[in-house]
DNA sequence: CACTAATATAAACAAATACTTATATTAAGA
DNA sequence: TCTTAATATAAGTATTTGTTTATATTAGTG
């Protein structure tokens, strides 16, 4: 299963916010989403299943119990992807929105000639 | 449909990515797209109108084109939830962690003594 | 106005998947 | 070893959704 469809269910991203604290065991993951979702034991271990085989959670046994916990393989290709239109709303990083923001940043610096307002750079 | 639904999809996401350097005509969308994924003009159009629909594209008419560009909105969102996990792979804007970089930051400052190396800060 | 171009929508269908119930596995305890 | 506890797996089903073909819309052009 891709990545992406990974966190497409609700139920697994609230699997996922779950495990953020800490590790939980299946049975506690069970108790919570069984509540939220009204959904059976059965279908939350497939939903766990599917957040091993991806890369979002580990687990470790302890007895009968399946301690899971975040793995942050799959979260970080995911954010690896939306990296990439991060220059969107975040334009700090980028070399050329350096310069703009430069510029936007002259106005606050260059003394009041004649009310220059937008029309900067008139070649 | 979910945002994460949204980027579920790969031809979805490959048009995402085919909008961010700028706007782009449905029609070209459609010819990439065709042409990656083998589709039909009805099934880019049908993704276009998810995008749209759920805030991860935005149009412009210019006469019978349909000029399609990002819209951060969604991406935004999806950003949002992920950051909530960003901390497991980059404690650095974690409070405690603000206070080490700080402290990874004085040897640059101070001047060389004894060839400080890595092992500054003992203590 | 008839025609073409560009795009969107409708209806139908097939494949994927999230559930259910039932059963299997694995470990501890009497 | 029998039983119980905790979890996983199997098989079946219903819903969702991405696709196709066919048609509708909207704008420019002769």
């Amino acid at each position: 299963m891709q990545i992406f469809e990974v966190l497409a269910d609700p139920v697994r991203r609230r699997i996922l916010e779950l495990l953020a604290p800490g590790e939980m065991a299946s049975g506690e993951v069970v108790e919570v989403i069984g509540a939220e979702f009204g959904i059976t034991q059965a279908a939350v271990s497939q939903h766990l299943k599917v957040l091993r085989e991806s890369g979002f959670a580990t687990v470790r046994a302890e007895a009968q119990r399946r301690l899971y916990s975040v793995d942050v393989a799959g979260l970080r290709a995911v954010d690896a992807w939306i990296g990439r239109f991060r220059n969107f709303w975040e334009p700090k990083l980028d070399a050329l929105a350096t310069e703009i923001a430069r510029g936007k940043r002259e106005p606050r610096n260059a003394p009041i000639t004649k009310r220059g307002g937008k029309r900067a750079r008139v070649r």
